[in-house]
DNA sequence: TTGACACGTAGGAATCCTCCTACGTATCGT
DNA sequence: ACGATACGTAGGAGGATTCCTACGTGTCAA
């Protein structure tokens, strides 16, 4: 399904494009000018994130405009949701605890 | 501040780990035994999950039982809301030009 | 048409990740 | 006390990741 959504944002660089991103499409010297490295390690992580369906690429004029797809966030999203379950289970054990302590 | 979670993440088999975590804290042995690879491999996963804080130890007699720890889950969901947004946003402007078109 | 610009890709070095087997340590049962 | 069990760690091989510079392609402006 999710060709590698955890692998893509397993990198703080990949992490930063897509918050980047957050704020409206971009073409790539406007994200690279964000980093310290080289443009085309830039472009590479692109392609990470685009393989992973994590952003789209629109050509305009000789730019390459970036943008956030949030479809595979949403299956991140969903792959949390047993896991909310648990996190819930857990503060409510613990507050059974404490008011079993108040008595 | 969360030392790796999407590193530790980035690996199906500490997804898979965390996975069954979930059912309640396990041995070792008894992870070990959902997988094709070598029981020191899968203590190495755990090792790195530990780090990230997504499991902890205890000891009971000469085993060690690992449970899933929901709070570097909980900060994933919290870094997750402002893409949440963004994909709410999308959806309500995809929706008002639905609207529009029916006129 | 020509030069500058925006970008991707190739190739390679350095580093990290993931697996293995061998081994060390603590605990249990006898 | 002794062998078996449950586990972690060391050391290392093989592959993946991440960065770089050099270069190729398409587009714009003059």
């Amino acid at each position: 399904m999710t060709a590698d959504v955890f692998g893509a944002l397993a990198s703080p660089v990949r992490r930063e494009i897509t918050s980047l991103l957050l704020d409206g499409p971009r073409p790539v010297n406007d994200l690279a000018a964000h980093f310290a490295m080289s443009r085309p390690s830039v472009s590479e992580h692109l392609r990470v994130l685009r393989e992973a369906g994590l952003v789209s690429e629109r050509r305009h004029g000789r730019q390459r405009v970036y943008r956030l797809e949030p479809a595979p966030l949403r299956e991140l999203s969903e792959w949390l949701l047993p896991y909310e379950r648990f996190w819930r289970e857990k503060l409510s054990n613990l507050r059974e605890l404490l008011d079993e302590e108040d008595l």
